[in-house]
DNA sequence: AATACACATGAACAGTCATTCATATGTCCA
DNA sequence: TGGACATATGAATGACTGTTCATGTGTATT
């Protein structure tokens, strides 16, 4: 092993050096979240426009129920926030923060495709 | 509706903004290798230094074979290399983007805690 | 009030996946 | 060459998850 680098140390310290439970659960549940094709085509075309349910699945090829679920999942990771207006609910990103976050796995997809 | 905005048009026009299936399988399985804790957490701690399959066994307290099945995982994935050297099979991070990317969720993650 | 429209939610089912156990491959040393 | 060590891989299984179908809730219109 390579002496110049005390990996004892750092196999002791990683448990400190790596989120708890508690926040790595939130970070992975996000990651988790963008891992299925169905809500990430979802965030993609809400960082197109602020989208109905309605537009979202009849845009997307997809059923309202399945449209309305995956929406739920991403609600409650608060990665989108949805607002009624009369019967219809209009949902738009949480924040910009998720297109960046794409672009950059895009862009790392693409470097080793 | 906005009548600034033409729904109508976009919703008619998200499959051609929205990545087509090849390319986002690609990109949602990043997210997918990156939504498991555990994948997470080697992923944290070759963000600290490069080690070894034993050296994250023993430092993550997970078996070897669990880690040598989401390394290979990672590896498919491009977003970890190995090198062998005598016994022993050395890991590091494809590249750094990857710890930028986690340090972008997280920052969500905490904000709406 | 009744009907129709838009969306949400619950249950169920099929497919996927993380972990474990057992075993194989590869490498060093005596 | 034989044995010990490090890592990889295959099969099996229990748990999880995406989708569908059915139905419930909320809102507008007549």
């Amino acid at each position: 092993m390579n002496p110049e680098i005390d990996h004892q140390a750092i196999v002791a310290k990683l448990s400190q050096l790596i989120p708890q439970e508690a926040e790595l659960g939130r970070i992975t549940a996000i990651f988790k979240a963008l891992g299925d094709p169905t809500r990430a085509r979802i965030l993609y075309a809400l960082g197109v426009s602020k989208l109905s349910v309605g537009e979202l699945a009849t845009g997307l090829n997809l059923t309202q129920s399945n449209i309305s679920h995956q929406l739920a999942v991403l609600r409650d990771l608060k990665l989108v926030v949805g607002t009624r207006s009369g019967r219809n609910v209009h949902y738009q990103l949480a924040d910009k923060h998720i297109i960046s976050i794409f672009q950059q796995v895009a862009a790392h997809a693409e470097e080793n495709r």
